[in-house]
DNA sequence: AATTTTAAACAAACTAGTTGGTACAATAAA
DNA sequence: TTTATTGTACCAACTAGTTTGTTTAAAATT
């Protein structure tokens, strides 16, 4: 046996993916990475077959903790499970008090590779959009709980409500990193819960 | 008079535009600019200094376009400066519907730019952190307006209410990327709408 | 006559990826 | 217990091609 290559590879995972925060990915070269990391680029195509191979490494990793994140709020408001409304609102809380503690803004790679799609093969775009479906489903089910107690005060596409979960996230990434403030994600997820608080009012049982 | 060099220029611009969305920046070359252009080399730098030059028109146009829509939707709902709340909800409804008659998804610049920002210098960076200010004051004087007249039903920070707008035109942009379908802007203002529609009520004039 | 555009060659720096070889740690054979 | 073997992890130098940007002289447009 050789010895753990384990320490190096996720070096470049870390490092790569602060680099793509700055640069963009194919503005990131590799020269660039052996430079932060300190190892030779025999080094780095010894774990990684091409530049696009990390690239998928790097999605990956990011959508794992992504959808752990996810799973993790909801595994934490499941005592809440017979009172919906209080769970989603919740759930949505769960990630305010996390993006709480972050300063500088927060990245997100999804965004980062969809806005060079053409740098990054099939396989690694659909697996973006796979897990903002998962994220749809999630929060789908979580409505659908609210639904059946609660009636909406104003008519909604369910779908649409699912998905506005993870487009303020999105969106607060970009604007938080364009006004080069500090992270502004938590206020914008309070106008969230705000939303679903004002959007659901018990429903009135007929008999 | 020499000829006029305006068509070309723009075609530069417009075709850049078309390839920074699909490649990035620093993904698009200007050998592939001329491709799609049809112009040469010499041409090309007899328009831009540097390939930088470009950047900086492309996202002092598109922030011109932005700011331009902006002030016609002002402009569309002044008519309702006495009723601020339905002219909050119109100036939206104004989004919504030119977001309507979009099928592909639409990308945004300063997305675009945010997520490879070591690739620009700091005037361009500048410039679009102060376009969003400007909306950020726009939409501060219409919530403000409001707030004259009504209370808002929970309690919110103005200027991050007034960011919301941008977050969701962000995140819209962004998730319609990433599902690769058809443009949800709209659907996501129409959560903007009903937002500002259950924020507000009436004031209780003590009087 | 002034401005715009072409064509083609050129340079210096940078690009992703390859090559041949070395250091290392665990294991198996003598 | 020493020695040979094996496969992992890594390195330094190299290759072939691309990058932005320059130069120059001629030609086209108004």
């Amino acid at each position: 046996m050789g010895r753990d290559g384990r320490p190096t590879r996720d070096k470049i995972l870390a490092e790569s993916k602060a680099l793509v925060f700055e640069n963009g990915f194919s503005g990131t070269s590799i020269d660039q990475i052996l430079e932060r990391t300190g190892i030779t680029k025999g080094a780095f195509f010894y774990h990684f077959k091409t530049k696009n191979a990390l690239a998928r490494a790097l999605i990956e990793e990011f959508a794992r903790e992504d959808i752990f994140h996810m799973n993790e709020a909801l595994k934490k408001t499941e005592n809440l499970k017979e009172k919906p409304l209080e769970r989603l609102l919740q759930f949505i809380q769960e990630f305010i008090d996390m993006m709480c503690e972050v300063e500088d803004p927060y990245s997100c790679l999804y965004a980062s590779y969809t806005y060079e799609p053409s740098q990054f093969d099939e396989e690694t775009l659909n697996h973006i959009a796979e897990t903002m479906l998962t994220w749809r489903t999630t929060m789908e089910l979580l409505i659908k709980d609210v639904l059946e107690k609660y009636d909406p005060t104003v008519d909604v596409d369910i779908k649409s409500l699912a998905d506005h979960t993870v487009v303020i996230f999105e969106g607060a990434f970009v604007v938080s990193k364009a006004l080069k403030g500090r992270d502004l994600t938590a206020d914008h997820l309070k106008h969230l819960r705000n939303y679903f608080q004002l959007l659901f009012k018990p429903k009135k049982t007929t008999g």
